[in-house]
RNA sequence: GACUCAGUAGCUCAGCUGGCAGAGCAUCUCCCUUUUAAGGAGAGGGUCCAGGGUUCGAGCCCCUGCUGAGUCACCA
């Protein structure tokens, strides 16, 4: 029941005992009304710093660094824009007799972490610092575990910095709080989906809801997470992809939506894969791809812009990426004769195992012939395509959604956008013809017959809306967090999701105050002797060296015994309680 | 799933050939009325991830497990 607790966490519980004491309420209900935000404060004094006596201003927030100087001292408050210094001087925030506000309460019971309200005069210190000549000060809310200091020298360099990924993620809020690249990692995301949002919004294209929870996970090749309805005694899926359902939409006579979306895949977690993440799909009626292409290097462009103080250029890594339209394009084709030698137009599924073969890329049976073709793109031509480059034309076992291409039946009208030789988007000439998509999903039955155990199930519902007639459509799907991952220049899907995925932490099971046989003998005669030279209760107790040795030590630990170091050797006594 | 690395104070990390558990920051006490990685003097703080084993003796060596990171494999 009780929770062990840190000396420090301890001592944060005795101020809070003793603000209360004092008739502080730490925890106060009541509005704070600050009047500025601390950039605020920082920008209109560089604006006025002649003439301007500023009049009371109020801040809040926490704080975040206290250097404590006797009569007078200064502490750094952290609000939502940055921070600002706060000048405590004693005898200007206790102008009377009673100087406890400063004695006691800041400078004693006030803790780096807590929230504070302050009001005062801004002024420059001789340091040139913009500063608050501290008039008040509201205790706003008491921290009982100390944060992490990540302290900062002139030169910008960071000591003792938050650093162990474990902890970041478990603790997001604490990343927030110390890390503040992380805070801007965030807000980048947020502006991205902003920037992508009114750019659709400006063509009138529809934000839409659809399905999460799906009775047949369609519109993509991943396995499901499934659970089950207790009301209607039947599996649902969560959804792997929203596309199914936005084409029924164009179907009933939208021309334009798109969806935020989070999808759910149970598979592999690595640096570019969490089970839930973000995508963003959009469907289009009368347009292609080569429209759809033109409408995604633009929007991406006005994306990066936006978030980008108006350049298209952005670092990654050690590269540099430039999202300026137009993106080069090349057909699958094409792209696997550049990196291998291979001519595979025309190859039936034998030639092109001979391929594989020759390039050293394993397969097996399950595979058919837009398996492999991929397989030998994703081995020796995906990753050399590290600026925004278009790849079209893939076969058509692989897509089982799109239009065939107008000029060859081998091949979909479709393209991926690959960024940094990753996968960012993906988009179709919608396949709308519905006997053409029966036949497409019977083969992924096929294909699932052979053990691929992604394949897609069949929605009758989807293909009756199909049959009712959709407009010639494009759609294009991109997720959201690889393309977050790219613009603030992190590699890991993690630093772009607030609560990445991690396993539940350990929790240990109380120790109960239980004694194993060794501790007990060496206990019992502790209780008759009190105190015992170290030597002879060894003697006694009988045990070997590994027993009394981890029995002493167990003892010690539960607080029952304690071992003093004296002139005379070593003598153990019983702990009083 | 395989391999590699890591887990020690609130945080960041040392810890030698196996021999009493260390530092900086943070915390506590004292001094200091414009400091800023404030400073000075002193003090306290540990389930060395968990469980076994080897040993007179394990933070360190061995085994098993847990958690995380990286590399690879898998992967619309």
């Amino acid at each position: 029941m009780s929770q062990h607790l840190s000396e420090q966490e301890l001592q944060r519980r005795e101020a809070l005992k003793s603000l209360r004491e004092m008739g502080i309420d730490p925890y106060p209900a009541a509005e704070y009304k600050a009047s500025h935000f601390s950039k605020d404060i920082h920008a209109a004094y560089e604006d006025n710093s002649e003439a301007q006596e500023w009049k009371e201003v109020c801040i809040s927030g926490r704080m975040m660094t206290q250097r404590i100087n006797g009569k007078a001292s200064f502490a750094d408050v952290m609000d939502s824009h940055g921070r600002v210094q706060v000048y405590f001087n004693r005898d200007i925030l206790c102008p009377g007799e009673d100087k406890e506000l400063y004695n006691t309460v800041f400078k004693r019971l006030l803790d780096i972490g807590d929230f504070i309200g302050i009001t005062g005069r801004v002024f420059k210190t001789n340091m040139g610092e913009i500063t608050i000549e501290a008039h008040s000060l509201t205790v706003l809310s008491k921290s009982l575990r100390p944060l992490p200091i990540v302290k900062k020298d002139k030169e910008g360099n960071i000591y003792d910095a938050f650093t162990n990924p474990e902890q970041r993620y478990r603790m997001r809020y604490v990343d927030l709080v110390v890390n503040d690249k992380v805070k801007n990692t965030f807000i980048t995301r947020t502006r991205i989906m902003n920037a992508m949002r009114e750019f659709f919004n400006r063509k009138d294209y529809l934000e839409v809801e659809t399905p999460i929870l799906q009775p047949i996970p369609g519109g993509a090749a991943a396995r499901p997470f499934i659970t089950h309805h207790n009301a209607l005694d039947m599996p649902l899926y969560l959804r792997i992809a929203n596309e199914l359902y936005l084409k029924r939409l164009i179907v009933g006579g939208f021309e334009g939506v798109y969806e935020f979306a989070k999808d759910f895949r149970n598979e592999g977690m690595d640096r570019t894969h969490n089970p839930e993440f973000t995508v963003m799909e959009i469907y289009v009626a009368y347009k292609d791809y080569f429209w759809m292409m033109n409408f995604t290097e633009e929007m991406l462009e006005h994306v990066v812009t936006s978030v980008n103080k108006g350049s298209t250029e952005v670092k990654l890594g050690d590269k540099l990426l430039n999202f300026k339209a137009p993106f080069a394009r090349i057909t699958m084709v094409d792209a696997i004769k550049e990196h291998t030698g291979y001519d595979i137009t025309g190859m039936d599924e034998a030639a092109l195992r001979d391929v594989c073969k020759a390039l050293n890329i394993e397969t097996d049976d399950s595979m058919g012939k837009g398996k492999l073709i991929d397989e030998i793109f994703g081995e020796k031509c995906e990753g050399n395509y590290i600026q925004p480059t278009f790849i079209t034309d893939y076969p058509v076992e692989m897509s089982p959604l799109c239009k065939k291409h107008r000029d060859n039946p081998d091949f979909t009208e479709r393209f991926e956008l690959m960024i940094n030789g990753k996968e960012v988007a993906n988009a179709y000439s919608e396949l709308n013809d519905p006997i053409d998509q029966r036949e497409r999903f019977e083969e992924q039955l096929n294909l699932s017959a052979k053990g691929d155990d992604e394949a897609m199930f069949i929605d009758q519902d989807f293909l009756r809306a199909l049959e009712f007639g959709m407009p010639p459509t494009s759609g294009m799907g991109i997720g959201i967090d690889r393309l977050t991952m790219m613009l603030t220049d992190n590699s890991s899907i993690q630093e772009v999701l607030f609560f990445p995925q991690m396993k539940p932490e350990n929790k240990e099971s109380k120790k109960v105050l239980e004694l194993n046989e060794g501790e007990k003998a060496i206990f019992e005669i502790l209780k008759v002797e009190n105190r015992l030279a170290l030597d002879d209760l060894k003697t006694r107790s009988g045990l070997s060296n590994k027993a009394w040795d981890k029995s002493i030590k167990g003892l010690a630990k539960m607080g029952l015994s304690k071992v003093e170091k004296t002139e005379e050797g070593l003598f153990v006594e019983l702990a009083e309680d």
